[in-house]
DNA sequence: CTGTTAGCGCCTTCAC
DNA sequence: GTGAAGGCGCTAACAG
């Protein structure tokens, strides 16, 4: 961007341009003795031009070094041919897996992802949607189905496809590829009540904005009231800090701590999970003997444990993929097959229980 | 501007444009009486109009919902308030912090990301080159500094800000963050022969586009030739498959297989190597008295094995903080501090050494 | 199959 | 501090 001329810098038409004036269509149409309707036909759709007509073309546009400006492109059609994606955190998270997905779609179909993060702030969300949305994208991918009031107005308005996800709700934005975690989380306490267990305590990181784990915690306070009517209901949260296996050991002591007759925890992540049981067997304490230890998400390192650990599956990928199709549908102006899509999760019992 | 009313159901100047008429800049002038220059520099910059008209604005700017359309600010303004990010896979990688990290320091300057990847395939980073290019970024982000010719004629045509990273060259297209793989796998091995290890293997995935990888395989061809110079190198490599711990079990067993004299593993990841220390633990080999391992990267797992895992630490984040800050120095059109920055990188001794 | 016309919504320049 | 004029690069409509 510097202001400076490198070469001989013309004065330009008017406006301040930079320095090497950029290539545009009309360069390629003058080299090529056409039309820039005809370029920008040749462009889109090959077929639609003559074939010595489309060779001169893509002999100039070689020649000249010419890349499309999708911004003008944009602004004349009305289509961005962009994405935005939101989610809570990329780091070391398993919604990169979603993302991933996302794009392994998108990108071959001429899409580009503008990505975003919020660190579980509703008001970085509103700000994010807000600015995003600023961008004109043709659709919109965003992690959870609570938002601020104002968000929600902003996507509802801008009359672009949204697909929300990661949760379930009856009431979507407009497009949902969730699962329930409440769900989930209640068939890991069936199943360790089924094995024997009483005594369970939660254990997760609960963050004000993280709807997803409030939904985990909701799911074994219900059915553990199910199980055990009338009684005392153990939960140890963490509310700050980052994702990772060493808040998963603080939370580890404080469940011995606090509810030392505990025989099974129920974690709301395999992080969480396999930094109690990496932990365990450095102490001396017999997973699933003395204590029994569940996870969420099914991690790589889930199975590689020892014990391997039971935990809940969930399709990350394939939520990507599936909004990704849904958004596609939408994009190209063809009804959607379903408006929500539940990806459902799966109980994987292994030996940690 | 539009010349058709506003308020009564336009039958629109000519152009399709969807249903609703999105709300523009004229309608928010209108609104507050005043002209479009005036509605864009109070929202460029408030301080640049009247408090009174700047408090006109405003209402009118809620009352109509108005959301800037940044694509023609881009087009007016040839700049787009966006950077590219290039990056080999966003699953469960270690990139995943790098790009939290730009974002981190994008974001609140107003810059939006654009994020792709490419499977460590050279051709698609091309066409990813070429695609991103085509939206005019103020600034690019690309891991590696290997690439494909026409991807690197792009990159220093467009002429704006480019980072390179994660490796190390003498000669960037243009600006570079990263550290030296091959200087830093040679730490390990000088650490493991200084503790008396004398016959080492490098296990790791070598992708055909990973020149990180190779880097790090080269470094240990090197450091071993240093130290026992004309003995044979032994190495286990995967072409291919996913960089998960499954890998690393596997490449356990063929080291154990191909070179059973081996008394110290040095794997190319953290991930590779954590699968082999949890193998090792299910199959009674005793790490690091029977076989030494060695990591790279730094995972959060690496701390939490039993034994801890020695590895190498690279400030993953930090190369993202880094690249911003040098991108946003170049876009404000100020001098960079430094045109190669070398995050270095940190050897971690632990127990399985 | 190809060309002409008229903007898309905003910002830069230059007046006042 | 504010306004008027014109254009950024491209594409939707319509011819022909």
């Amino acid at each position: 961007m510097s202001e400076n001329g490198p070469g001989s810098a013309k004065k330009s038409t008017s406006q301040r341009r930079s320095a090497t004036r950029a290539v545009t269509m009309a360069d390629v149409a003058r080299a090529a003795g056409v039309s820039t309707q005809t370029v920008s036909r040749a462009l889109r759709d090959p077929r639609s031009v003559g074939p010595d007509t489309l060779d001169r073309i893509e002999t100039a546009v070689r020649e000249t070094h010419y890349v499309q400006n999708f911004a003008a492109s944009h602004l004349a059609s009305n289509r961005s041919m962009t994405v935005a994606a939101i989610i809570p955190t990329i780091s070391a998270s398993i919604f990169a897996d979603t993302i991933q997905g996302l794009t392994d779609v998108l990108l071959p179909e001429g899409y580009q992802v503008f990505l975003g993060h919020t660190d579980y702030t509703p008001a970085r969300e509103e700000a994010l949607v807000r600015s995003l949305a600023g961008r004109r994208p043709d659709g919109f991918f965003i992690i959870g189905t609570r938002h601020t009031q104002e968000a929600t107005e902003i996507l509802k308005r801008t009359g672009m496809p949204v697909v929300e996800s990661w949760s379930w709700t009856s009431r979507p934005v407009d497009l949902l590829v969730g699962f329930s975690n409440h769900a989930a989380i209640m068939s890991v306490v069936d199943h360790l009540v089924a094995g024997g267990y009483r005594r369970l305590t939660f254990a997760g990181m609960v963050r004000p904005g993280d709807h997803r784990a409030k939904d985990r915690l909701k799911g074994f306070i219900d059915a553990h009231a199910r199980h055990f009517p009338g009684q005392a209901t153990r939960v140890v949260t963490a509310a700050s800090g980052a994702m990772e296996m060493e808040r998963g050991v603080e939370l580890l002591h404080r469940v011995r701590e606090t509810h030392p007759e505990t025989d099974a925890i129920v974690f709301a992540s395999d992080v969480l999970a396999a930094g109690a049981v990496l932990k365990c067997g450095a102490l001396g304490i017999r997973v699933p003997d003395d204590l029994a230890i569940t996870g969420f998400g099914d991690y790589d390192i889930a199975a590689h444990l020892t014990p391997a650990l039971t935990t809940v599956a969930i399709a990350s990928r394939r939520i990507g993929m599936e909004a990704a199709r849904l958004l596609l549908q939408r994009m190209h102006g063809q009804a959607v097959e379903a408006k929500m899509v539940d990806v459902g999760f799966e109980l994987l019992v292994r030996g940690s229980t």
